[in-house]
DNA sequence: ATGAAAGCGCTAACAA
DNA sequence: TTGTTAGCGCTTTCAT
């Protein structure tokens, strides 16, 4: 292990030389900083960013936490995160709590510990969200798609109530009039809001809110699944149903298969998220498309904003999502007499910013 | 901040007495020990990871370094690692380097100054890799799904040129004569070998190899798209395409799209890793399934072997494939007659080993 | 069983 | 412009 005393002995200058060398510092003569780096790469010499870090009380590494590495919506807004911040020469500590906030404790832990210079989250809870302990620690944090109602940082959502609201009335002006909702835990923004449009939607069309038609729990596939089973049990079973991510459609989707149900002529199907391999079939489904990439760009560079000027004021920033149409809500049948010529019309490009929590 | 300094001052004790209470030590008075607790917890102290680090040399950090974090064939590798790295109480640096070899040692050179205890890598090339500066300075390194050929490390793969071979295979079973391969570079091990099984199966059925059919350049959608697109143009298109991993199916899909032919009757597909959404269509992909859940948990816990006995023998572990049939390699029509039950019963169980580069 | 003290590799005053 | 030196917070001998 070369340190940097190896350094500034073979090039016969002081530790204190080679350390202003490696920071570009000015006052160095250039014939000095041409041979420190020149050792430097000889000897093939990497600075411990722990030392530097134990010293300067942070480090390069900005901590990156999502609810669900194998939901492309949170994978499509790391990648932006890393995007960002590998331009701005920071590396990006992921870490994936899977919905559990012994995890995320865990994970926020050992990000304060690492003295990470920044941290992006995607928070499980909006209040009693570990992450204050950074908050307090001085680290800047920026939420991004959920929020945090207890903590003043930086975020970035989407406007999940205008979503859902849409959705459900588009599934309202198909003429269905029994509409379920499957939806994340009620002390999720997301999950909350989804909710929240829904029965907005449902109200501003003179129908009935049914409890039973409604099913709070988590934004999981197994609880789409089990949820959608529920639901195709009841005695008046639903003629729609509104999924509230990506995984839950998954799963909902497997349940209305397994009972041997047609989408969208038995049930339809309204998802939130993008579903990605939709161009990969011809079927396809209706989506609420979240502009994910986006997300995780001004994210970051909120974060990088915050990291250069601590004062700044806090902001908060809603984009909008979009309404994607597709087969599972039943009126792209309709539109198209020519099925050849429908699907490639809403091949999406392209574009590494892929769309889709 | 609170220091371990402050701890010990609260508490009545040395800094040394409130470490080795932390660390567990035996030779500690029970007194004192529930009095340093105590006091830990009252003050809310969380010892500084980089302090140690720097004092031991090491870190309960683990680091991943995989090529594609939209790819659900890494996610869910990632997955693995990171649930067997929970139950070690080690993080993971989860580092993405999107196949290009410039942020793979930036990230590998991070990982090395961050003092990372171990790495797991899926190495975008064969030879000349980052990673053998890892090696040199003694933290271990697993290689997972691909190959370092100029590095003697611990190695979990998949058997790619079986998998290619019995991919190619089934076309050829199917009548197919016309067969394309579109694959990664030629330096990944993935794409070098499923090459490899592709021309193994044309030798030994006595088919020629077009080098018009063949197509090597990487693993992205975009090279799927473009190479599909270029195969479509030819004077003699193949009837049928071997596409090496999961995005150049999809980028291959659309291009086929686009011009407006269908899968399998006009172009017959056969695919790499999970289509992991195919349970939310009725159209369904032919693939070979890897078991990518298996390979990062094994990955990991070869790592845990060689932090806990760096001397014990280098070990190389190969899992075997398997093929799923859907619709797209055109077999599935024909065995089924009541498309009602067919799908069903290839509807995956809702574990979180999902398979699937 | 406990404490004193050295030092991990680096940065940043302060001196020169 | 360069060197000397004092820590950052922790672990770990070595004493006691």
């Amino acid at each position: 292990m070369i340190t940097m005393k190896d350094v500034a002995r073979e090039a016969n200058v002081s530790n204190a030389t080679v350390s202003r060398v490696l920071q570009g510092e000015p006052h160095v003569r250039e014939e000095v900083r041409v041979r420190v780096l020149a050792t430097v790469k000889r000897m093939g010499y990497k600075p411990s960013r722990v030392a530097r870090s134990l010293r300067t009380n942070k480090s390069s590494v900005i901590g990156m936490v999502i609810t669900d590495v194998q939901n492309p919506f949170f994978t499509t807004l790391a990648r932006a995160v890393e995007d960002v911040c590998y331009e701005n020469n920071y590396a990006v500590f992921l870490c994936h709590v899977d919905e559990n906030i012994e995890k995320e404790r865990f994970y926020i832990d050992t990000m304060l510990a690492e003295k990470v210079a920044g941290v992006v989250i995607s928070p499980t809870q909006e209040t009693n969200n570990p992450s204050w302990i950074l908050v307090k620690a001085g680290i800047p944090v920026v939420s991004v798609d959920r929020r945090m109602l207890d903590l003043t940082v930086d975020t970035v959502t989407v406007d999940n109530i205008s979503g859902a609201y849409k959705a459900t009335t588009h599934l309202i002006d198909h003429g269905c009039r029994d509409i379920a909702i499957i939806t994340g835990p009620k002390n999720s923004t997301t999950g909350r809001e989804r909710l929240e449009g829904y029965i907005k939607a449902l109200q501003d069309h003179q129908m009935n809110v049914i409890p039973e038609y409604i099913k709070i729990g988590s934004f999981k596939s197994e609880y789409g699944y089990k949820s959608m089973m529920e639901l195709l049990k009841l005695s008046h079973p639903p003629t729609a149903v509104f999924t509230a991510n990506y995984p839950i459609a998954q799963g909902a989707f497997n349940a209305i298969r397994q009972n041997g149900l047609k989408i969208p002529d038995d049930i339809k199907l309204i998802a939130y998220d993008q579903i990605e391999l939709d161009t990969i079939y011809d079927t396809s489904i209706t989506y609420m498309a979240q502009p994910s990439y986006d997300l995780g760009k001004i994210a970051s560079k909120l974060l990088f904003a915050r990291i250069n000027a601590p004062e700044s004021p806090i902001q908060k920033i809603m984009l909008e999502p979009s309404l994607h149409i597709g087969h599972s809500c039943g009126c792209l049948a309709q539109l198209l007499s020519t099925p050849e010529t429908g699907p490639s019309s809403r091949v999406t490009s392209f574009n590494p910013k892929r769309k889709g929590d």
